[in-house]
DNA sequence: TGAACATATGAACAAACATTCATATGTTTT
DNA sequence: AAAACATATGAATGTTTGTTCATATGTTCA
């Protein structure tokens, strides 16, 4: 940590000022972080297309059974997604609407340029 | 990976047309996991202020010229942020508008509830 | 040119993480 | 009740990643 330069002393404080609290971006940090995954965002994209059921996504991302459960359970602490029984299957989908208007946000990013 | 149920081919094959590319989803995931880091987060949120020189960036975080640095090197490129150079100091700033929109996109969803 | 300042960067290390394997839990069907 | 099915979960493992330390690069000023 460098000395503070006296004529940057006021821009840092307003700046600090200014900004949201520090709990507040460590948890926006973390709702990042669980965005950040390649199959968890494969698993958001296919669940923003409706609810869809354990072995399904595992057909669709072609992968096992293990993984996904193992992301879905991720995905749902950070309360992305919720689910639902139906008999020996869960159905799962993503918790509101705010979920899908992050994805698509992302994912416009990476489609423009 | 289980049988795939008869019953559930189409809804499989439908979702599958209607998602991203995989390597759309992939970018994706990367763009979020550069989001997803408590220190890059501060940093965005700063700049998100307007353009700041390193110093200023290290005395606001209270962390070392490196691991700033590091974090401004990780961000770049990403192409989230850009840098000027003004004599000795170098100044960064968002990239675009849309990094900042996705910035509060994330900081509203904790924000809410 | 040399000293001081501002920033960048490589290597090393510890912590966090995604997948796999094995197995447990919960539900339906016979 | 037992077998079959669908999903969840704990432990182990290899990989990724953020910070630190040391040092290099680039700029200004005397």
């Amino acid at each position: 940590m460098a000395d503070i330069h006296p004529e940057h002393a006021h821009i840092i404080e307003q700046t600090k000022a200014n900004m949201p609290s520090e709990e507040i971006l460590e948890k926006t940090a973390e709702v990042f972080k669980v965005f950040g995954d390649k199959t968890r965002i494969r698993i958001l994209a296919a669940l923003s297309e409706g609810e869809m059921c354990v072995c399904c996504l595992c057909d669709l991302l072609e992968m096992s059974q293990s993984a996904v459960s193992h992301q879905l359970s991720v995905l749902k602490s950070a309360r992305l997604i919720k689910s639902r029984r139906e008999g020996k299957q869960m159905y799962y989908s993503l918790d509101d609407a705010h979920i899908g208007a992050i994805l698509c946000t992302g994912i416009s990013h990476v489609e423009e340029d």
